[in-house]
Formats: structure tokens, sequence, C-alpha cells
RNA sequence: GGACGCAUAGCUCAGCUGGUUAGAGCGCUGCCCUCACAUGGCAGAGGUCGAAGGUUCAAGUCCUUCUGCGUCCACCA
């Protein structure tokens, strides 16, 4: 058997067993190839641009531990890798990049720009693969997807064609949100709303008879007048009674603009006026399709003003905004400026301030979908964990607002739709049929231009779940592992992603893509921010992993995951002791075996009936937490899990187990219990800590094995105690071990017996055995105190009569100790009978707490006090 | 503006349907390099469970209000 060195060193151990893995392809999935059946995970696929940061770290612990357990449990467990193209991320990378050559897109073309970006798709798209690879994520690599793969690519053209035919997918012209700096549209979820200061500032509008008088309206943009086409009040509003219909001149354009009467404005607000822009604004554009305004747009794409702007032509919006609150103070029409929080959506990417831009767009029209998901939701599916989102999940379904699914970018799935000159457009799954389409419709060939735009990144994440297994072609791995078993995200994509994946499973699977869906925390620093770089908090997973080693990464996060969890680098060190402590006892344990020994696999080879006590015990303990472990595991409380095992294996097997063991680990059975409690601790680490539990396994059987394919060990009820039992159990085997050895040496209970230790003063003071011990019999017979000595280190030594007597010093520390644990436990269980006691002798609980209450807790005192019996009786026992 | 969450030891958190006299880890203090492990062992200090009311025989746990922190959603210009 090798030889385990003293200090468990991560590096080399991770490194030899990830090649294994990968040699032996450990994590691939068969369709159909065990009688458990299936279960899948699909991971949130990160972005191709992706570093792993702690939020990856987190994610996919969490998965792993799942889908190790239940590979573990014989399940065809499948975790799905791949990446996502990351539409507008990616092309700002590779837009950065040519950027620094002086080049950009548009002066590169797009053809030659999409050569850039799959270049570097090529050079760094796997390096988030390999980076999970590193954290030990079990996933079936061999089916590693990307969103723009071939197969892919055709399942976003397939469901794109398939809505459009349903109905559901439609073209049109409304004020999306518009970031200025990428140019393109972007979705609702997309444009995210962040406080800040700003100002409201408060114009007059002259009116067209009376220029010395007029409304004053509000606003929070004030460049945005340039395309006022009306000013409306509330129709109730008695200021304005007699001035609907009367004719304002829009001041530095000069043009004309009537006063209209709508619901929508709020009284309250301001001067009760409002300007409206119908081409700027979604409130104002409702107004001017309500009363037919006119819709004038006053910017470029970019965000400069446009020709419609006058003299303000050419100037950047904001630059804009300085210039025109400047002309209308100089006018004389600012009447006053005051502070104003409001929140302004910027673009989720650059941060750049959305602006509201009329410009025509496709879109989903996503409430038949929703629907159908509001009903899955409310006959079960899926079942969302915490449950305190599942109120988030619903409402978001109830208030569903469509989709804006059409990017300006290069970078993603073209939108497959073609036009002719005449701009008529054919939706089509390729350029052939869209031809074939124009064909019949002319009656000849024509030229057919594809429209340049791309489709949101989400519009393909949304098929996540199926498209990975290669629908629409219907194969047996999509009959078999769809729908998939369980979700693990963050909470910020719920809508992003997590809805719109349940509408697309149940539109084109009919089926709801995952059963459980579980949103963990955040990653947040030891101060309670998020982890960004930009703030220059974040803690570097591949850092923690050179540093500390992957299980150790794993480990504490995992122990520190609540809600949102709280990480700083000292966090790691909790991990890395207990991977060390797990090495150190696992190698104590392995010194100790003999050949037979280390073999064991099974409890059935154990001789139950020949056991020592303390052995019993710990099985007793064992299948205790094996339940609890599986039990926390299956409902997703993988820190409880975890907790119980770092409890178990240290507290317990380390702490009492080992130590109470070491003078008799020549009996065979011992060994065999102590290895195969240790084997069984190790797979229900394994999920948690894969890498060392393996290595240690490994080399306990001898043979490398890989520990991910073993069976998740089973409850042996024949050898469980219940609680009182193998506690009592416990004081057993103290006490027999006590009588062994006065019946090695002859003595009898009252024999006088005649004691010198030899060691460090100090190391009996730490036992206490001066106390306890010592003085107990001190008084049965002479005692003479050597002091510290050397030589017999480990021994206590004593004269029984005439016979001298040596007791290993291991027996008298777990006597020791045992003692004082057993005059603890019996202080704080006759405490709490009492307690039980004083609450049954008051008749306020006699009268009025249900019966069952009443019996439980008789039962419990009188189980408190037979055991503080047993106890002392155990307790008096011990010399 | 709407919805939700959190507040328990110096720190991070458990405490699951109210029912022992509230727990763990880290940190701290003291003693120990005892031959698996100092990334370790043993012992110890430290809490009126955010505040105020209420329900109950019984409240960290349920209800109300308040305070502080946080998250998500949102078309008051």
């Amino acid at each position: 058997m090798p030889e385990l060195s003293a200090r468990y060193n991560p590096q080399d151990v991770e490194e030899k067993r990830l090649k294994l893995w990968s040699e032996k392809k450990a994590f691939h999935a068969v369709a159909g190839r065990s009688s458990q059946g299936p279960f899948a995970v699909v991971i949130p696929p990160p972005n191709v641009t992706g570093v792993l940061h702690m939020g990856h770290a987190l994610n996919n612990t969490l998965q792993d531990i799942l889908i190790r357990y239940k590979r573990m449990q014989g399940f065809d467990a499948m975790w799905m890798p791949g990446t996502d193209h990351a539409g507008i991320a990616t092309q700002n990378v590779v837009e950065k990049q040519i950027a620094k050559e002086g080049l950009t897109r548009e002066a590169l073309g797009r053809d030659k720009f999409m050569e850039r970006l799959w270049d570097w798709k090529a050079r760094h798209g796997d390096t988030i693969i390999e980076q999970l690879h590193k954290l030990g994520s079990s996933c079936d690599w061999e089916r590693t997807r990307f969103t723009m793969d071939e197969g892919y690519s055709q399942a976003v053209r397939e469901v794109f064609v398939t809505l459009y035919e349903r109905g559901l997918i439609y073209q049109g012209s409304y004020i999306i949100n518009w970031c200025p700096r990428c140019t393109t549209a972007l979705a609702d979820e997309e444009a995210e709303h962040k406080e800040s200061s700003g100002s409201l500032w408060h114009i007059r509008y002259p009116f067209k008879d009376e220029p010395s008088q007029g409304v004053i309206v509000a606003t929070t943009r004030p460049e945005t007048m340039l395309g006022d086409t009306a000013v409306a009040v509330n129709p109730a509003d008695e200021r304005y009674a007699g001035l609907i219909g009367k004719i304002i001149v829009l001041p530095l354009t000069g043009r004309e603009i009537k006063i209209i009467a709508d619901d929508f404005v709020d009284r309250t607000f301001g001067s009760g006026a409002v300007k409206v822009t119908p081409a700027h604004d979604p409130n104002d554009f409702a107004m001017g399709r309500r009363h037919d305004l006119e819709f004038i747009n006053i910017m470029h794409p970019n965000g400069t003003m446009n020709a419609n702007a006058g003299r303000f032509e050419g100037m950047d919006r904001f630059e804009a905004r300085r210039e025109i609150v400047q002309a209308l103070d100089d006018l004389g029409l600012m009447v006053r400026i005051e502070p104003h929080m409001n929140a302004v959506r910027r673009c989720y990417r650059c941060d750049t301030v959305v602006e509201p831009y009329l410009s025509r767009q496709w879109f989903v029209k996503m409430k038949p979908m929703a629907d159908k998901a509001l009903e899955a939701f409310r006959a079960g599916t899926p079942c969302i964990q915490p449950k305190r989102w599942e109120k988030v999940y619903e409402n978001w379904l109830v208030d569903i607002r469509d989709w804006c699914i059409s990017r300006q970018i290069w970078w993603g799935h073209r939108i497959p739709v073609w036009y002719d000159e005449q701009g008529h457009a054919f939706v089509a799954r390729c350029e052939a049929d869209a031809r074939l389409q124009a064909r019949a419709k002319h009656g000849k060939d024509v030229v057919l231009t594809q429209d340049p735009d791309v489709l949101d990144t989400w519009f393909s994440s949304w098929l996540w779940p199926f498209a990975t297994l290669g629908w629409p072609i219907k194969n047996k791995d999509l009959q078999y592992f769809y729908p998939t078993a369980a979700l693990f995200t963050a909470p910020e994509i719920i809508f992003f992603w997590v809805a719109r994946m349940v509408m697309a499973g149940i539109e084109f699977m009919g089926e709801v893509p995952f059963k459980d869906v579980i949103l963990h925390g955040t990653v947040r620093d030891a101060k309670g921010r998020k982890m960004s770089k930009s703030l220059g908090n974040a803690i570097d997973p591949l850092e923690i992993i050179r540093e500390y080693g992957a299980d150790a990464l794993r480990f504490s996060m995992i122990l520190n995951s609540g809600q949102d969890i709280f990480i700083s680098k000292e966090k790691f060190e909790t991990g890395r002791n207990f991977a060390n402590k797990l090495w150190n006892a696992s190698r104590f344990v392995m010194m100790n075996l003999s050949p037979e020994a280390s073999g064991v696999s099974d409890f059935s080879q154990i001789d139950h009936a020949a056991l020592d006590p303390a052995s019993q015990w710990i099985m007793s303990r064992y299948q205790t937490s094996l339940a609890a472990v599986t039990e926390a595991i299956e409902q997703f409380r993988y820190s409880e899990a975890e907790n119980t095992l770092y409890e178990f294996f240290w507290g317990t097997y380390c702490d009492w187990y080992l130590e109470m063991i070491k003078g008799r680990m020549d009996d065979i059975n011992t060994q065999k219990t102590a290895c195969l409690v240790l084997k069984n601790t190790l797979k229900m680490l394994h999920p948690f800590i894969p890498f060392v539990t393996e290595e240690i396994y490994s080399q306990m059987a001898g043979v490398e094995t890989m520990l991910t394919l073993e069976a998740w060990p089973v409850p042996e009820a024949k050898y469980a105690h219940a609680g009182v039992e193998a506690d009592i159990g416990m004081i057993v085997a103290l006490v027999t071990s006590i009588r062994n050895v006065r019946a090695q040496w002859n003595i009898k209970p009252n024999d006088p017996v005649a004691c010198v230790f030899v060691g460090p003063a100090a190391t009996l003071e730490r036992l206490r055995l001066n106390e306890a011990v010592v003085q107990r019999l001190v008084r049965i017979a002479g005692f003479r105190y050597e002091g510290s000595a050397n030589g017999l280190k480990n021994c206590a030594t004593g004269v029984a009569g005439e016979v001298a007597f040596f007791i290993p010093l291991g027996e008298l520390i777990d006597i020791a100790r045992e003692k004082a644990r057993i005059a603890a436990e019996v202080a704080q269980m006759e405490k709490a009978a009492g307690a039980i006691a004083g609450r049954l002798a008051n008749e306020g609980f006699v009268s009025k707490a249900p019966p069952e209450v009443i019996e439980k807790e008789r039962q419990r005192m009188t189980e408190l006090k037979a055991r503080a019996d047993e106890f002392n009786k155990a307790l008096a026992c011990l010399i």
C-alpha cells in the first residue's frame, strides 16, 4: 500500500484525476443504459467570452453535486455542457480587438468581421469550458454544444418560422429600447433601470395667439421637445378645460402643435400638462396613435441629432440637451429647474443610457405562450425553489409584454427572412425556400436580400434544453433525456431565460423542460458587494484552485451557501483543512489495516456479533448521518448535507471513534469497520469534493476507482441503533474496556491500587487525569506521583497489590473524556427532565395543551430520566 | 411606486410543522509539536434572538407596527 504524505497536496492529485476522467470519458451518459432511467441537467451556458468567476463556481458546483449523486445512484446522469454565443458581448470584445488595429466593423465589412468573430471563437471560445473542467465538473463533455452550432442554428430557424406560421411572430414599428452605443434594439429585460439624479425642467410653451401666455410642461429629457407634436392634459382637469384644441408654437422649431386631452395624463404631477413626443417615448407613442399625431424622429441611431433637429443637427443627445436648455433659458421660457431622481434605463452590456426609439423590429407575441406556461405552473411545473420566487415568476407571466427579438448587430443568428425589391417579406427555413415562395408570388425568380439583423441571443438560449439534444430531429437522446430534471441558476435570469425556456419547451416539446428550478444566491464579497472586476473585489476561483485546491473551493463555497454567499479568501481555509483532515485520518486508518480489512466492501463482511462496542456505535452514527445526508441532498439542501458530513467525519469519526479504537486496531472487525465506514463516508463526500475522496478511495482499494461510478451507500437498518441505544452502546464500550483492563491485571473493584503516572505534568493536566482519576485512586490506596519522566511516555503505570500494570494512555484518555462527557450529558438531561416536570406541573399546560403534546412530553421526561439513570450507572462503573 | 427577502455570539450563518434552559464554524483566551493531522488537539469566555406591542399554558419560531439593510419589478412626463 502506498504511503500517503502528511500534508495533502491538491495540485498533483487534481491534475491526475482530471486526466483519468478525461481519458476514461467517465461522465459520458448513454440513453437507456440504466434501469433507473434518465436524469438530465443542462448547464446554464456561460458566455463564450466568459472567464470563470465565483458565480460560475457556485452554480456549477451545485449542479455537479446533484449529477454526481444521481450518477452514483445509478441513473443515466447526463449533464449537458456548452456555451452561449452572447451576441452583443462577443461582438463588443472583437470590436475592441480590431479597434487596436484602427479598424471598425463597418470598415471591415460584414463578412470579414464575421470571420474575425469565428476566429476569435476558435481561439478563445473554449476557455470557460476548460475552466469548468478544473472545477471538477462532471459534464458529459462529448456533448458540448454552442448556440451557433450548425444543428442548433437550424433549430433556431425552425422555431422562428414555426412561430411565424403560428402567428406568434410579427414585424412592426414601435418604440423600443435602443442602445446608441451598440446601435441596436434591446429587449425590455436588457434595459436595466438604474436610479440616477437628474433634473426636471419646467418649460413654458407659448400660445400662438397670446405668445406671452402658455402652458408649462415638465420634462426630464428636454432635447426631445424638438420632436413634440402635441401637449396633453387630462380631460377632467379644470385648469385646462378651455384650452383643449388651442394652438401652441413649439419653441426653437416654430412648429404649431395642439393641446389634446388624454386620460393618461396625471393631473397631480408637475403642471398637469405633458409634452407629447410620439417618436421618443413609449407613452407618447401610444398617445400619438390614439390621437393620430405626427411621429417625428429627431435622432440618428447613434444618438446624435438628425436633420429634424434643425440647428441642433449633429450634436450628441446630451450636448443637444445642454444647448437646448440654454437656448430656452435665453428665450425666457425656462420656468424653473428642479432636481429630480429618476430611474434611467441603461444598456445591460455597456451601461449606456438607453433611448426610447421608434424603429421597425421583429417581435414575439408572448401572451399565448405565457398563458400556457401559467397553466403549467399552476399545475405544479416547474417547481421553483426557494418558493418565494414563485410569485415573481408568476407575475411576470401575467404581465407579459411582447419580446423584441431583432438586433442590429452581426454576431448571432441571422433572421430567416428575405425581402424582394418591393419589400415583401418571405419567412423561410432557408434561402431556397424563400426563393420558392418569391417565385410563387411573382411567377418568376426575383432578387432577394436577407434581413440584415440577427436574433436576440436569448432567442437561441430559450431552446437550450431541447436544441442541445438534437431537436428538431427527434432522436433517441431527445426522447430519453427530455424533459430534464433540474435547472440551477441565478434569480437574475428568471425572466431572460427560465420563463422563456418553459414557454419554448411547452410550445415545441409539449412539456415543461425541467421539473425543478433551483435559484441560488449571488456570490458577494465580505462586505456584501457583488463581485465584479470593476470594483476590484473579485476573488478569482482559479487562484483559489491553485492555492487551496478545487475541493477546497467547492467545499467552502457550499458550506457558506445560504441565501447570498459572502466570501473572503480566508473562507477557503476551511475546505483546505477539511481535505487535509480527510487525508490524514485516512492515512492513519490505512496504516493500521491488514490486507484483508482493506478489501472490505460490504457490511456483511463484518462479524457484527464480535464487534467492539465503539465500532457498533460508529456504525449507528454512520447510519444516521447517511440518512440525513441523503435526505438533505434530495431536498437540494447541500449546505446542510455538507455540514452533516463535516460533523460526522471530523467530530464523530475522527475525534471520538478513531481515538477510541487506537488501542484496538489489531482486531480485524474493528479494522474492517473503520475502513468501511471511512470508504462510505468518502462516497458520501464525493459529490462535494470529488478529487481528494476519489484519490484516497483508490489508494485504499488498491485500484484506480472512479467514485462517481460507484454506488451511493444504502442504509443498513440492522446496524442502526436509535438515539439512546447508540449512546448507551458507547458507554458500554468504554466500561467494557475498563473491565477488560482490570480483568487483564486481575484487579478487583476494591483492591488497593498504587498508581504511578509517567509523562509530562502538562499532559496529565490537559487530560484531567489528576482530578478525575488520580484522586479517586489516592483514596483507594497509597499514591505517589513521579511527575514528568522520560521513557514510558504513553502509559500510565500502576501497581495493583503486588502486581505492576500498565494501562495504555489511549484507554485513559477515553475514560477521562467520556466520563466528563457523560457527566455533562447527565446534568443536561436532568435539567431538561426538570424543565418538563415543571411544565407538567403547570396547570395551564395540563389543561390547555393538546393531549398528544402532553403525552409526548411525559414520554420524553421518562425517557430522559431513564437515560440519565443509565448514564449514571455507566459513570459509576468508570473507576 | 409595487413585490419580496434579511436582521440570532466580534464575523459568517444553522435553528425545517411554536414544545429541552438557543447551536456551529471562524475569530478570541489558556494549555499542548502525545508517534494520522499544528491546515492539528483539549479547555474556555462570549447572545435580554433589530425595537415595540399582540396571540398562546408555551414565541428566536405565529400576527401587527416600526427601524435598518438588501434584491427584483415599474411607461409619472
